[in-house]
DNA sequence: GTGAAAGCGCTAACAC
DNA sequence: GTGTTAGCGCTTTCAC
């Protein structure tokens, strides 16, 4: 049996409420009953059951986290940024891996309203009705990091996608390039599927560049539908002289692609991600790419998400965080 | 507030017993009783709280995991499997990121326990006295994945990394290289790096090949470190003509820094790393690599664990998994 | 300053 | 089959 508090107090010769009383640090307890305890918990190794402390407060300090891939590089980046924000606040992390299944949401979303995690935090955005629903029953605080779902009432921290889209669609337009292809990500339920394709479209159209639609594939920010998108672009005879993949992952998929044909980055094509994982360094050529405050983002949210649980704030609106372009060296300048 | 047994039992018109029992899903429940008791569970929105029945049943479906770095492919992939197989058992993620704060492992170690968290994965073996001493005193099982601290004490589930370096640096020689430069891990207190160095001496010397100390360098682990060691490798007019690394983040360090340097891989000198992680697959040319069965670590890892739980078996040896040489484009056969 | 006693939400004897 | 009761390990009034 592990040690309890009673066994500590008997050791130290005092009543558990004063045990209880140096443990949380309040004042009222003579100097040398203090030390008393202090010995007996030191001799006996004890360790407050955070269980029994979490019942009679009501306050878990657990902090759910759900996860699309934790493989992804991504994703593993604003998960240890959340981390060390969740740590520096005292709140521990209870991490779900939903990987590709989605029907794991609703049961991971149940695990932790039966744990009384203080808050969630979801990185991922295909919410059915059902989570849709379940979300807005749950009387516990979820905030949407870097993605946002359809649902108006559900609040995210994210970019402007719409605006870092046509950011970086315009930087490929000012270094020259005309015929500017586009492997966007999922458009079903993903709003940043879409906003950043309408970036992409009227970057374009504002500069008097024509659409094509041989030029734009949809993928699912994974390296493998990069490279095969960036297959089928290559298929036509007019052949992009840029292409913007949504997500760095597509791009490196991309810019192997290319490579196995034969084609040069940025040589004979440039090649602009989206995110600024830590890829776009790893990678030969550098990766350019419009980038996210990954870690900056992780933090803002674990900082709003406990505002949120404090009462102090009643956050209504998404929080944007400022994007910006991070040229390397895969964007040759054509002009 | 949230609702609780009572809420339901008394909107079922049972006492809370009845409702308990119903929850387990006991037998000896009339199935009118079972159907109101499940119907006001419905209504309410009712989901019992892990933490009071973690406290009366003494047993709380948590796991302790501690890694090094989630930013990392390797590690983030071990823990991906972890989540699943713990998942798939029931239990729960607490999830630690220590990066580079070694401090910060008693910390952990010590929520984990103030916790009652039923068993610790850790992934990182730089651990000091202190550690040692509280793991050794703590009546939680405490397993290690991946890596293997020099206290023999402590259980592992790892590959033999004496083995593995030993058949990497082997196929190197057989493909006709022989000077092998070498691109080890931290030696202080890490048994993998010291295991992985013996492993590849010896596979020079049974096979008649001096050491040049020239040829030897040691990193972290890390992508940089990579790059750093193998400049300095490159600075001797004596190049190696193929470099093992006994990380793949370290080769593909090499990589660039070889190709930053105007030469070119395999061509011109051929890598070889050592893990199997995701990048091996993702960077041009694909990394020839020992691969560790990432995947199957994290599973047999939990599975271990959760038997040291249930006192199913009472492990008191290492668990060695096997290694695999994964052929793929980095390493050239100069016969 | 300190301790006795009640209670957090649940389960598990034990009685009926 | 079902309910009463005690108790899991802690905190927190409320007396003293």
């Amino acid at each position: 049996m592990t040690v309890k508090i009673k066994d500590v107090a008997i050791r130290a010769g005092v009543s558990t409420t004063t045990v209880s009383r140096v443990l949380n640090g309040e004042k009222y307890v003579r100097e040398d009953l203090k030390n008393r305890v202090n010995e007996a918990i030191q001799d006996l190794g004890y360790a407050p059951s955070q269980i029994a402390r979490s019942l009679v407060r009501n306050k878990t300090n657990l902090l759910g986290v759900i996860v699309p891939d934790l493989t992804s590089s991504f994703y593993s980046t604003i998960l240890s940024s959340i981390e060390q924000t969740a740590t520096s606040n005292e709140y521990n992390l209870l991490v779900c891996n939903i990987s590709e299944d989605i029907e794991k949401e609703y049961k991971y979303l149940n695990i932790f309203k039966e744990m009384r995690v203080e808050g969630i935090i979801i990185m991922h955005e295909k919410i059915n009705e059902k989570i849709r629903e379940f979300i807005n029953k749950l009387d516990i605080p979820v905030i949407f990091s870097s993605v946002k779902p359809m649902d108006q009432s559900f609040i995210s921290v994210i970019v402007d996608d719409y605006a870092a889209a046509y950011d970086a669609t315009k930087y490929l337009i000012e270094i020259g390039h005309e015929r500017i292809g586009f492997i966007g990500g999922d458009m079903r339920d993903i709003t940043s599927g879409q906003n950043r394709y309408s970036g992409y479209r009227n970057a374009l159209s504002d500069h008097g560049i024509k659409i094509v639609h041989e030029h734009i594939r949809f993928g699912d920010y994974k390296v493998k539908s990069g490279y095969d998108m960036m297959g089928e672009l290559l298929r036509y005879k007019l052949q992009p002289t840029a292409v913007f993949a949504v997500s760095d992952d597509m791009a490196i998929g991309a810019v192997n692609c290319i490579a196995d044909h034969g084609l040069r980055v940025p040589e004979d094509i440039s090649v602009m991600g989206f995110d600024g994982s830590q890829l776009t360094e790893l990678v030969r050529p550098r990766i350019t790419s419009m980038e996210q405050p990954i870690h900056h983002m992780g933090k803002v949210t674990v900082e709003t998400l406990l505002r949120l649980i404090s009462g102090e704030i009643q956050q209504e609106e998404d929080i944007i965080l400022g994007h910006r372009l991070e040229v390397r060296d895969s964007c040759r300048n054509v002009k």
